[in-house]
DNA sequence: ACCATAGTTCGATTTTATTCGAACTATACC
DNA sequence: GGTATAGTTCGAATAAAATCGAACTATGGT
């Protein structure tokens, strides 16, 4: 089997509900800080205490959501937060949660 | 045993991924818009598709992480949005997300 | 071709949440 | 005291999420 991204929601595909829960988990959310502070980032860059599956489902819940998007670089995957859409759906969310 | 209302969260003590997690879920969100939109209301009140100790965990959760205050008024419970603690401790947070 | 790296997917297990009925507490009213 | 109302608590069942190792895909480098 190929390997398949999900799909990301587009813009207004987004749900409420789902972005903030993909952002009320500590692990999602120190990622998604972690990309507002670096900006793209791969996913291995992460320094969390959990094997790379588990990352990876994290990862998967964040791009379900709409709150991060991925591309291909080769051998990497490249993650980027998708502020402008965030912002555009739900405006001033993201920027609360990042200050919290 | 006598009824507990779980102790509601001083401002400091409320965590961002507890106030996301409890706003994560349709039937929550639905209550909170209520209250925002209507202000203190009785949990008997919202018009929820579910037996009464259903909604009861439901308002556990919100009061449990800082979003609901509730306090006796003879034979029934008043609910209210803690606004000012949320904006307080997460400036922005609850606006964001009854706007969308 | 071979090996290493990056990350996903699968499958099984464990943990955590939701759901609901039934029993309970507390208050109000007659 | 008895009854009704409001909502909680308990306990058990179900559903949903998180966790992790192992197998896999895809790319890059030698």
């Amino acid at each position: 089997m190929p390997i398949f991204l999900p799909k990301e929601p587009s813009r207004k595909e987004m749900l409420m509900t789902a972005v903030l829960y993909a952002l009320s988990d500590e692990i999602r959310l120190g990622i998604v800080r972690q990309l507002a502070a670096k900006g793209e980032q791969a996913c291995g860059v992460f320094e969390v205490d959990r094997p790379k599956s588990s990352l990876s489902h994290h990862f998967r819940v964040l791009r379900e959501s709409g709150v991060v998007s991925t591309r291909k670089d080769g051998k990497t995957l490249l993650n980027t937060l998708r502020s402008e859409d965030l912002e555009k759906r739900f405006p001033g969310l993201l920027k609360a949660v990042l200050k919290g």
